[in-house]
DNA sequence: CTACTAAATAGGAATGAATCTTATTTGTCA
DNA sequence: TGACAAATAAGATTCATTCCTATTTAGTAG
């Protein structure tokens, strides 16, 4: 993501903090801007992590409840995990994942097809659905790549 | 699920651990049967509790080595979560699960265009995709009427 | 700019979930 | 039946998350 796109998102999150009368602060943005930047999904710890080093004395909570903030005004998402730390994702379009059970990694793919899928006939018809998700369980070609050597 | 399937279950599930070279325990099998009965995709802690009404000295740790030991021999999964607790789940046939973001509650859905579904074009071509699966995030019956209520 | 106040933060304690360690028990098989 | 590797119980330890509280700070009104 080009340094241009992200100024916007930035933009438009200092708007949905403002609208949610939540104070901008700089460990905030920076919480945010560091999400924004990584691809992979990441932990509270694996951000903390990473904030640190531009704000050394940050704390572990202030990261992760930072997050939670995040979930809770919409601007980041819990995606779905199998065990283990929880996992952010700051990317709202309608997307899918790609879960290696080796190494963890979560990455994200995109398929018109499986956005455009009806909500299925039989589900408890008083289930209001919010969302859908399609989670492909697998191996990544690194840890394919490493198996084959092993 | 009748006392005449889950029989079967048990049957297929001990020539299982045989073929793995595990013993046949009291605790295996009972944890294996409760977990079949159950519908509620529990956690070791949930199944704990359950267990040990009839095991009063079975530990957690057992209960919980125990349906790690299932998943790794392929009677059983962990299914997608956002956090907390891991949750198992004995049906090993194609379905799919709602997850309602208020209480928690893991359902089974079942649906034959879901399953059919082909894996998408535009993904790592080397990545190798064991399992699919759809999940839907939302309100169920009961805390929908909880909400209407409040 | 200054002062005030509610909100947010840092740091550490407490809780919850999962795993590890070790002494003891128990299936399995000869 | 006896030997032995595997499994268990119980408690300790580790990792993830949340809670607590004194201090700091963003936003705002004067
Ligand atoms: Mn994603
Ligand atoms: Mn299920
Ligand atoms: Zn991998
Ligand atoms: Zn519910």
């Amino acid at each position: 993501m080009d340094e241009q796109r992200i100024a916007g998102k930035i933009e438009a999150f200092i708007d949905t903090c403002r609208r949610h009368h939540l104070k901008i602060t700089p460990q905030r943005v920076a919480i945010y801007r560091e999400l924004l930047q990584s691809d992979m999904h990441p932990s509270a710890d694996a951000l903390y992590q990473i904030v640190q080093q531009a704000y050394p004395n940050i704390s572990f909570d202030t990261v992760n409840r930072t997050l939670m903030t995040f979930v809770n005004i919409g601007v980041a998402n819990v995606v779905e995990i199998f065990g283990g730390a929880k996992r952010f994702d700051p990317n709202l379009t309608d997307h899918h994942h790609l879960h290696c059970i080796q190494c963890g990694k979560i990455t994200d793919f995109h398929d018109r097809s499986f956005d455009q899928l009806e909500d299925p006939e039989n589900i408890p018809d008083d289930f209001h659905v919010l969302g859908k998700r399609i989670v492909l369980k697998g191996i990544c070609s690194e840890c394919r790549r490493k198996r084959s050597i092993a």
